[in-house]
RNA sequence: CGGGGCGUGGCUCAGCCCGGUAGAGCGCUCGGUUCGGGACCGAGAGGUCGUUGGUUCAAAUCCAAUCGCCCCGACCA
């Protein structure tokens, strides 16, 4: 039911509100609540990555908001309106106007001096806290705000799933120590499921990467829907969860043989790919190859090892070895360190010490202990049988590096993973001390030591969050809305309001629910019944009221969207009987 | 940033190869008939064919540049 502090009154009449839907699909939308929410005059692109939001979109926006307020508020958040437009001082002392890169928006003032449109707000709240906290009497604080973040996504796509500018809510808890951290993530944590929870969506929280943002625990909240960017790997046994960018897997055992003493070089014209030497006469199976791939890490030449049919996943790599920038190498650059290209390459006999053009030898766990394994002879149309790692290579690093697969065993019990699709709505992680350490935000403790003050970091993207709810829940003829985040709880159809007797059934229910505090929409446009069932069906209002040819009867029709069950009841009881769904719901 | 595709009334698209008076459906306006799952008939309005330059007697159409958008990849709280 309405609500005080989010009533949006007014004259809801079909007739004068603005919802421009559209007969035909849009042309450029792939995704479903791309596709839906277009179609059904909620969101119109402005540019690339940028979309405004119609009414009925408003409206959600704002119950979702209001939704997460709520929850906040119920842990102890205090909300704050913070500037979208930051200081590059600001984010140079954190040091991420570097690391940031061409994701974040620039601008320069009149007097020239650089500014940033923000992408997350640890600076400005880090900045707060340094100066008006000092105590450990202060702490802990919970301050977070629903702010337009900015991000120069190099690919935006899906509609509100991927874009340049949104709306994020951002919390951050300051503590004296990590204890105090620990608790304030936990109850993040059960804030967040709420907030899903009371969003009617059936979610994952998953282990994840922290990313450029740095930090720890990173918790990702995913939504499965092949809409989505990321991967996931979940065991429905025993409950473990990971983004693939963390995700690990159990393999069973190879079963190694030994091999020859010593490594043994043959030729192989024309073998470029693992495929190919899994081909070859004298050659190997994929799995008992080493693949070995040339990566420049921060500008350092690095080899990954990895088995021949694994593959690796670059978030990994970038996690395991603390880089910023990660690429694979180009062919003369692979040519100049290895001395062969690509499809002849192995680390046996190269080493990372004085000297060498490799700095790094990094492999994959899975490879550990292997033995009687094929690999390049780093030179062209030629390779090594019977090399055992540890024995013959001279590995740097043991990382996980590999992307695991559905149906691999699950890490934690003799369970087994499924890997999906799934988009992030939102992310939790603790931050530590990384921005007050660089930030100077420290406080004194009881005991009189002055100390860093812990953070932890908590996002949601609120159109994404609308978009994931669509995602989740649509049908054919359209959107779907759990009543909690629905623009209205309930849409009276009139059939035909040329008949008197309908439209003036229809004005007096419209005028009796809404009075009651149900949120509804008259559909009082001059359009065949026809166009009308559609267009609710499409904008996925849960509830309709058809005013019709049962009102001879003194009925109406409730219909619900999601079932499709409809039932007659007397126009007198509706009320009564819309209360105890909506309740229900 | 690499690869591909597309820019023509509000929307979905045809026309472009092969240059010669700009089209369809939907939507919109007016009149009439209809009226419970995207009606029908009649009459209308509405377009610098993304932009700039070039070729040509003549360019939506050919050439060049440029801008924008979509998709795949790279990248990414």
């Amino acid at each position: 039911m309405s609500c005080a502090c989010c009533s949006q009154g007014g004259f809801m009449r079909w007739s004068s509100y603005f919802i421009p839907t559209l007969r035909e699909d849009p042309a450029d939308a792939e995704v479903a609540s791309h596709r839906l929410l277009v179609r059904a005059g909620y969101i119109r692109q402005l540019t690339a990555g940028v979309y405004s939001l119609l009414p009925l979109a408003q409206r959600v926006r704002l119950k979702i908001m209001q939704i997460i307020r709520e929850e906040m508020n119920r842990i102890g958040g205090q909300e704050y309106f913070l500037p979208a437009i930051h200081p590059a001082e600001l984010w140079k002392e954190s040091g991420r106007w570097e690391v940031m890169g061409d994701n974040m928006f620039r601008l320069r003032d009149r007097k020239g001096a650089d500014m940033g449109l923000g992408m997350t707000h640890e600076e400005v709240f880090t900045s707060i806290a340094r100066n008006a906290i000092n105590s450990y009497r202060q702490l802990p604080q919970i301050w977070y705000q629903m702010q337009t973040k900015f991000r120069d996504e190099a690919r935006p796509k899906s509609g509100l799933l991927r874009v340049r500018e949104f709306t994020m809510k951002d919390a951050y808890s300051f503590d004296v120590d990590r204890a105090g951290l620990d608790k304030s993530f936990k109850d993040q944590y059960s804030a967040y499921c709420a907030i899903f929870d009371r969003c009617g969506l059936k979610y994952t929280p998953v282990q994840a990467s922290s990313g450029a943002m740095g930090g720890s625990e990173s918790t990702e909240f995913m939504v499965r829907t092949d809409a989505g960017e990321d991967h996931i790997a979940v065991c429905e046994k025993c409950g473990y969860a990971a983004n693939v960018e963390k995700a690990t897997s159990r393999l069973p055992d190879p079963g190694d043989e030994d091999g020859p003493a010593a490594p043994e070089t043959f030729p192989t014209p024309g073998v470029r790919t693992i495929e190919d030497l899994i081909n070859f006469p004298g050659g190997a199976p994929a799995d008992r190859q080493i693949k070995t791939l040339v990566y420049i890490l921060d500008d350092k030449v690095a080899l990954v090892l990895m088995r021949g049919d694994h593959e690796l996943n670059e978030t990994k790599l970038i996690d395991s070895t603390g880089s910023l920038n990660v690429r694979p190498a180009h062919a003369d650059e692979i040519r100049e360190a290895l001395g062969a290209s690509a499809g002849s390459l192995g680390a046996v006999g190269v080493s990372s010490s004085a000297g060498g053009k490799v700095s790094l030898i990094i492999a994959d766990d899975t490879l550990k202990g292997r033995r009687n394994m094929t690999t390049g002879a780093n030179r062209d149309d030629h390779h090594l049988r019977g090399v055992s790692i540890e024995r013959d290579i001279r590995v740097d690093k043991w990382a996980s590096l590999r992307t695991v697969k559905s149906g691999e065993g699950c890490p934690s019990c003799d369970g087994a993973l499924d890997v999906f699709k799934a988009v992030e709505v939102g992310h939790i992680f603790k931050l530590g001390t990384k921005y007050s350490d660089s930030m100077g935000a420290r406080v004194l403790t009881a005991e009189g030591a002055e100390v860093p003050i812990v953070m932890g970091s908590y996002g949601i993207g609120v159109e994404r969050l609308m978009a994931a709810v669509v995602e989740f829940s649509n049908d054919e003829a359209g959107i779907i809305w759990p009543v909690s985040v629905a623009p209205f709880h309930v849409i009276i159809t009139v059939t035909n309001v040329k008949d008197e007797a309908l439209s003036t059934a229809g004005e007096k229910l419209y005028e009796e629910l809404t009075a009651a505090g149900v949120e509804a929409l008259l559909d009082d446009r001059d359009e065949r019944a026809g166009v009308k069932f559609n267009d609710a069906d499409l904008i996925g209002v849960p509830f309709r009221i058809t005013v019709g040819k049962k009102l001879k009867e003194g009925k109406v029709e409730l219909l619900n969207r999601a079932t499709r069950k409809s039932e007659d009841v007397e126009i007198a009881k509706v009320l009564d009987s819309l209360r105890v769904i909506l309740v229900r719901q």
